[in-house]
Parts: structure tokens; C-alpha cells; sequence
DNA sequence: CGCCAGGCCTGCACGC
DNA sequence: TGCGTGCAGGCCTGGC
């Protein structure tokens, strides 16, 4: 379930596998992703060469010379380096195939995850033309936090994961980035003080480094691993632990629903 | 068997 | 008008 800091991951380690490589080919297997895969990928792909990865939000972003290669892994999807020739197993619906004799895979399960092509510039795409700031941006501040807040009355979790307001902050993070700066989820969004929103700006921060940092330590996993990367074994202090004790406190963690999602807290700690 | 998890787009209805 | 908001639906599989 690739959060921001999976997605993150995910790029550092195929980037250096792809970086100024010639396609030779492209395989969809099973094209009906959360849009379809545009069929004629391989006719625009083949003998162009990769000039550039990044990140924007969860998306993945391969450039070439004539447009973009959008990806996105959706919940359950992951990328891999393997060999020319590596058998396909059940789920890999999507093949990079490279001329140095690697290719790029997708697997995604539920097939929640996109693969797009984009001619031009791609931040004009309308997924992407209407995102709001990154996280670890520094234009992401308490400045920009408070005022964005002002007229929201909606809760303080629901905000934070609004991808107009601000990008990459799923569930388990928005859950971690609240409990740290000691923020009820459910607090409308425009009670938030200047100073509370320079905590939970510094709290996402925290949280999506510290993840990134995790991510990258089993980084040398990364090829020929099931692209999971380590992150199974993160600890954290709200997330799924419903019924179990607070980890400042010891009062059992609540859990309630927001927006048709869990979310996780401590009575006790957050206000 | 049913329920739940995850991301996030889309559509609808409402009120200001 | 056009926002902000809340709700529901859709897309899936696998694990409990």
C-alpha cells in the first residue's frame, strides 16, 4: 500500500536502472488498470531513451524526449528490476523492457495503479495540474498551512489528505503526523492555531522522513525483492492499534471513522 | 461466507 | 456562479 515514502523508495531505486536507457520494448499483459494502458505504448516507447525520473505526489514520472510515462502504484502496486526474460507471475500486468538487458516490471494486484502516457508538459495533465504543495517542499510551511486552513471546516485529517491542499499524506501518515503533533483528527481544520500548524508542519515532516530513511536502508533489497522494501517493519503509534495502549500515556487507542477511512487516535494525548 | 484494507477519481446533493 | 462539504460508488484481491 504505497504510501509517499514507498513511492519515494520505489523511484530511488529504479532510477538508477533506467536513467538514459533505450526501451526496446514494451508488454501489457493485462491492460485494465485504474484506467487502461494505452495500447499503443510500445509503438511510442520503442528505441526512445529515458531522460529523466521524479515524483510528483504518488506519481511516478518517466520522461522522454517526445512525453512522460505516468505511473502510479494505486494500493497495492510495486515496481521491480528483473532480468530479461524473468517469467511473468499472476499479477504482472506491465513490462519496461530495456535495452541493457533489465527490465522494468509492474505488479499491482488489485490494479488500482495507473500507467498513462502524457505528450507535452506533463504538470498540465489534469491529474497533476491541480495538486497542491509537497510536503518535504520548503513552501510547505506554517504559513501556507495556517492560511489554507482558514476556511475549512473540515476535520483536520480530512484536510491534510485533500490532494488540493496538500499532496502525499495517506492514511497511515496522517494518522502518525496527528498523534505526534498531539491534534485530535476529527478538529475542524480552521481552529487549528499558527503554532499547531507549525507542529503538524514540522510532524509530516518528521514522518515522511523518518519512513524515507527506513525505505532507503533496504534499498539494496530493492531488485529481485518483492518491491515491498522494508516497509512491513515499521513501528507506529496510532496506526491499526486500536484497543492497544498509548505509547505516551498508556489510554487505549480509539478508532472512528472520517471520510469512509480509519482513523486512529489517543484521547488522552491528542486535543 | 462477509468484512476490511488501501488511493483517489467521479458524481450527486446541499448550502452559502 | 462557484466553492466547500459530505456522502456514496467504483475499481480489485487477499487475508482474516
Amino acid at each position: 500500500m504505497p504510501e509517499l515514502p514507498e513511492v519515494e523508495t520505489t523511484l530511488r531505486g529504479i532510477a538508477p536502472h533506467l536513467q538514459q536507457q533505450t526501451v526496446s520494448d514494451v508488454v501489457i499483459r493485462n491492460a485494465s488498470l485504474r484506467w487502461p494502458i494505452p495500447k499503443n505504448l510500445p509503438q511510442l516507447l520503442r528505441n526512445h531513451t529515458v531522460r529523466n525520473l521524479r515524483r510528483r505526489a504518488k506519481y511516478l514520472l518517466i520522461s522522454f524526449d517526445h512525453g512522460t510515462l505516468i505511473l502510479h502504484l494505486g494500493m497495492s502496486g510495486s515496481l521491480r528490476i528483473l532480468p530479461h526474460h524473468t517469467l511473468p507471475e499472476k499479477h504482472d500486468h506491465f513490462d519496461l523492457i530495456l535495452a541493457n538487458g533489465k527490465l522494468m516490471r509492474l505488479r499491482d494486484p488489485r490494479r488500482f495503479g495507473a500507467v498513462l502516457w502524457h505528450a507535452g508538459d506533463v504538470n498540465a495533465h489534469p491529474l497533476l495540474a491541480q495538486l497542491g504543495p509537497e510536503p518535504l517542499n520548503a513552501e510547505f510551511d506554517a504559513d501556507y498551512l495556517y492560511q489554507a486552513t482558514r476556511n475549512r471546516s473540515a476535520a483536520i485529517k480530512l484536510v491534510i489528505m485533500d490532494n488540493h491542499l496538500m499532496v502525499g499524506v495517506g492514511n497511515i501518515y496522517a494518522n502518525e503526523a496527528l498523534f505526534r503533533a498531539a491534534i485530535r483528527p476529527q478538529l475542524p481544520a480552521h481552529k487549528l492555531s499558527k503554532a499547531r500548524c507549525a507542529l503538524l508542519v514540522q510532524t509530516i515532516k518528521e514522518v515522511l522522513h523518518e519512513a524515507i530513511t527506513k525505505g532507503g536502508s533496504s534499498l539494496r533489497d530493492f531488485i529481485h525483492s518483492d518491491g515491498s522494501s522494508g516497509f512491513f517493519q515499521q513501528h507506529y503509534f496510532v496506526y491499526g492499534r486500536t484497543g492497544e495502549p498509548c505509547k505516551h500515556c498508556g489510554a487505549p487507542i480509539k478508532q472512528i471513522k472520517q471520510g469512509q477511512r480509519s482513523s486512529f487516535y489517543c484521547a488522552q494525548c491528542q486535543q
